[in-house]
RNA sequence: GCGGUUGUGGCGAAGUGGUUAACGCAUCGGAUUGUGGUUCCGACAUUCGGGGGUUCGAUUCCCCUCAGCCGCCCCA
């Protein structure tokens, strides 16, 4: 019987987990940089949570979910968002009484839809994301737009493309779906099956079909746009002034709709225009979720958040033919002879290793030839070598790689030479 | 959930109804004794995702199944 891993997920291997460290890092000094500290909740929450603050009618809800009962009979679901546990947190810990508000948080961490596997899409699969909660203006909207294209840039991404759209508040999405619902009835069967359920439910995702993209009762759709009362307008308006004001090239789409129903105000995504990428392009979506702390039983809480998935972003470098500096590299390989030079060999090993070398020698019992090609292939910088010459005059053979030369060195002094050689 | 496509050694990849399944890379060993990236020589799949069927005989034909990849819906 072969195993395998479970159909949508990875393993990440080591030829791989040096970038997500990288990215990682980044997320990590740029989160500072905006003062974000990062949060860590579980990977698993009650079901209800998720149905409750991500939507019923959705997708993620409806067709996505790991759902499972834990023997207490409880159903628990594996988070396939971070947002609602996020907020619950939030609201749980009491946050909203915190000293420094807007409190600003971050996470890292795998998120898990069902769904099937193609180009950028996994069943477990990493985001990070952030969330200012407490906040309602719309300067702090900038600012996580601001947050998520510096984690792109600065990973070297060029090819972006930033989408924003006003989704108003209840009141105006209110009389915006009734208006819709009107425009599309009366021609209803000309739609998909899809659109036909979320006329009720939910019609502003039938402006986002794909099927039905062509119809034209789409474009004479109501426009979200006309129906956004005066502070709605102007607090969008405002948005997109501190995004010019900070220099930030946006496309207003009044067809963006967050596929989550906590929306409301600001929603805006990030995608990908390189070519080659696949068919999914965005890399980040987010929006603002006033009300959602308020949905679960805690104060009135505005917030806005972004997510994005780190495999889509490795993606996207991959596509624009860029790449992180590898800067593993090994110090010191050490190489021996015999018996009595392999314990000479690893003994010495170990001191190195307390100084902060990085090194390492040949497990194999291989011939010194293949001992060196190893060298080679690890990119050590140096090679020692032990030999029964070596151990008896307690010396060792200094080898640099680069230039081929070789000296002998003193064991007592070699930790000080190769922190003189290494250091260059 | 639906559609397309693929499944041969560690990786890439050819191949045919018939006794020994190309080749490339990688790996390992060797080319006189303790030294790498080049070169040369040699080794490395009782086996062609799994199961069943047709056949004297199947990796090649048929059926089922599993898995990967890609696309649709939707998203990150």
């Amino acid at each position: 019987m072969n195993f395998k891993v479970p159909r949508g997920t990875q393993d990440i291997l080591p030829s791989e987990t040096w970038k997500w460290q990288k990215v990682e890092k980044l997320i990590n000094e740029v989160c500072e940089m905006y003062r974000y500290k990062e949060i860590r909740t579980p990977m698993f929450e009650q079901t209800e949570l998720f149905q409750r603050l991500v939507g019923e009618t959705t997708d993620v809800v409806q067709k996505e979910m790991y759902t499972f009962t834990d023997r207490g009979n409880r159903s628990m679901t594996l988070r396939p968002e971070g947002t609602a546990p996020v907020v619950r947190s939030y609201v749980e810990q009491k946050m909203f009484g915190y000293p420094d508000q807007p409190v600003k948080l971050f996470y890292t961490g795998p998120m898990f839809r069902y769904e099937r596997q193609q180009a950028g899409r996994y069943r477990q699969f990493v985001q990070f994301g952030v969330e200012a909660i407490g906040s309602n203006d719309p300067a702090i909207d900038a600012e996580v737009i601001a947050l998520a294209l510096d984690v792109y840039k600065r990973a070297g991404l060029t090819d972006l493309k930033l989408v924003i759209n006003s989704l108003g508040d209840t009141e105006c999405r209110a009389s915006h779906k009734k208006a819709l619902i009107a425009h599309f009835k009366p021609h209803i069967e000309e739609f998909c099956s899809d659109c036909k359920s979320r006329l009720e439910n939910n019609p502003l995702r039938i402006l986002d079909c794909k099927v039905d993209a062509e119809n034209l009762l789409i474009a004479s759709a109501p426009s979200l746009a006309d129906y956004l009362n005066d502070d709605s307008a102007a607090y969008f308006k405002e948005v997109l002034n501190y995004l010019d004001d900070a220099n930030i090239d946006y496309e207003v789409d009044a067809t963006l709709v967050r596929g989550l129903d906590y929306y409301n105000h600001t929603a805006f995504e990030i995608m990908s225009t390189s070519a080659g990428f696949g068919a999914i392009t965005t890399l980040c979506g987010g929006g603002r979720y006033n009300g959602l702390a308020e949905d679960i039983g805690g104060p009135s809480a505005p917030g806005i958040g972004f997510a994005m998935s780190i495999e889509r972003l490795l993606l996207a470098l991959e596509a624009e033919g860029k790449s992180f500096d590898d800067e593993s590299a090994l110090d010191v390989y050490v190489v021996t002879l015999g018996d009595e030079a392999k314990r000479a060999g690893i003994k010495l090993l170990g001191q190195l290793r307390e100084a902060g070398i990085r090194s390492d020698t040949d497990y194999l019992g291989r011939k010194m030839k293949a001992q060196m090609k190893s060298a080679d292939r690890l990119n050590a910088k140096t090679v020692i070598v032990i030999g029964e010459n070596e151990v008896a005059e307690n010396v060792v053979m200094l080898r640099n790689m680069a230039n081929r030369s070789q000296e002998k060195v003193a064991t007592q002094d070699l930790v000080q030479k190769l922190n003189g050689i290494l250091k260059v």
